[in-house]
DNA sequence: GTCTATAACTCGATAGAC
DNA sequence: GTCTATCGAGTTATAGAC
């Protein structure tokens, strides 16, 4: 059966060409303008043809979600090996705004455009690609718990959340008004995580060796 | 000329309707539910009729967002008159949360949707609104530092900033994806605003009285 | 199995009758 | 000043020809 596997093979690539069309789109033109036709127009096939591989432009967006997260995690996972927590952070911090920054439709679409798309990769499950995330930030967190350069009270998981708050507060006000801005984004992580790390870790509970300047 | 001054009337009453129409879908269904269409059935008039009064779609749009960026500065006025700069930061923190969390449609299609719209009220310029409402943090920060309680060399201009950002991160994470956060956000704002403003306020510059715990 | 053609529905905006 | 009627373009999705 070699003719199967061929429609198969087949079939797949159509899946991959009509993703990667609509990717472009997104990225050159901005979610808003993604339509069937448009992908349609660019794989050239009828509308219809893309129905037999997605359930509707909505699987699509949601497919462009998981990808474009899983690209975010390269940006993240160099930070993952670090030893000092506190480095490890600020690596993070710095991957996260490089992706936002050179993958902005991706990252509006992810993170900015409806909750049904931020929910395909934050869903809230333990399984899910954000719960690991931010699961790389709660380790660090704990970690600096665990060697006492943090408050016994601090709560990683809320620190975590905080930390990735201000981040993407960052991006996004880049994002949606980076005229009104004068501070470059770099120099705006660099000031946030300087300050947040600085903050949340208590003075009272900060051996001198561990500051940030 | 009494008639021509009623006529006057009547018609700036039905532009307000248009608007408190259209305010009412944005905030009960969100902007991207606000068709020309929908507004005309609110106000009960043929949606031809609309066009007399407002040029497009987007200028309503722009309307909304002009009148929310004034309610947004109902609730950061209060902070105005205190003090001490850092309660000011603090009091502004809690207006900006407060008013983002209780007008969540509203803060969206300000900060969150399209930069024309985020333009309209952030364009830079000196006498914009939201260049007004940055001014509040930049004079306290301003003051931090006459008092000698924030370091020389720090610019109070790209500390708003990011401040500001921080705020930012916390509402529009908890406006798309708050089921995923299990922080409430008025915990991740006084988390945030405490690690901030401790952080930024560097501590060798800081005397004892400003400390924040 | 594949794809064309089209249905059925949105929308913003306008021309012209009254 | 307001309405009816409609244009032209957009959308998702499906029925049915090939």
């Amino acid at each position: 059966m070699g003719s199967t596997e061929r429609r198969q093979r087949q079939k797949e690539q159509l899946r991959e060409q009509i993703l990667e069309a609509a990717r472009t789109i997104v990225v050159q033109e901005g979610f808003d303008a993604l339509s069937m036709r448009k992908i349609a127009d660019a794989v050239e096939y009828a509308p219809a043809t893309l129905y037999l591989h997605f359930q509707s432009r909505d699987e699509i967006a949601r497919e462009l979600c998981v990808r474009g997260f899983r690209e975010l995690w390269n940006f993240l996972a160099p930070a993952a090996p670090l030893a000092d927590p506190l480095e490890r952070l600020r690596v993070v911090a710095e991957g996260y705004v490089r992706f936002a920054m050179s993958h902005p439709e991706t990252y509006r679409l992810i993170f900015m455009e409806d909750p049904k798309y931020t929910g395909t990769v934050l869903r809230g499950g333990p399984d899910d690609p954000g719960e690991q995330s931010l699961l790389l930030m709660v380790r660090a967190f704990e970690e600096l718990q665990e060697q006492g350069r943090l408050a016994k009270d601090a709560v990683p998981r809320r620190l975590s959340e905080v930390f990735w708050a201000g981040m993407h507060g960052v991006v996004s006000l880049k994002i949606t008004c980076s005229d009104f801005l004068q501070t470059p984004a770099e120099e705006m992580t660099t000031t946030l995580t300087r300050a947040l790390l600085d903050g949340l870790i208590s003075p009272a509970t900060r051996p001198r060796a561990a500051r940030l300047r």
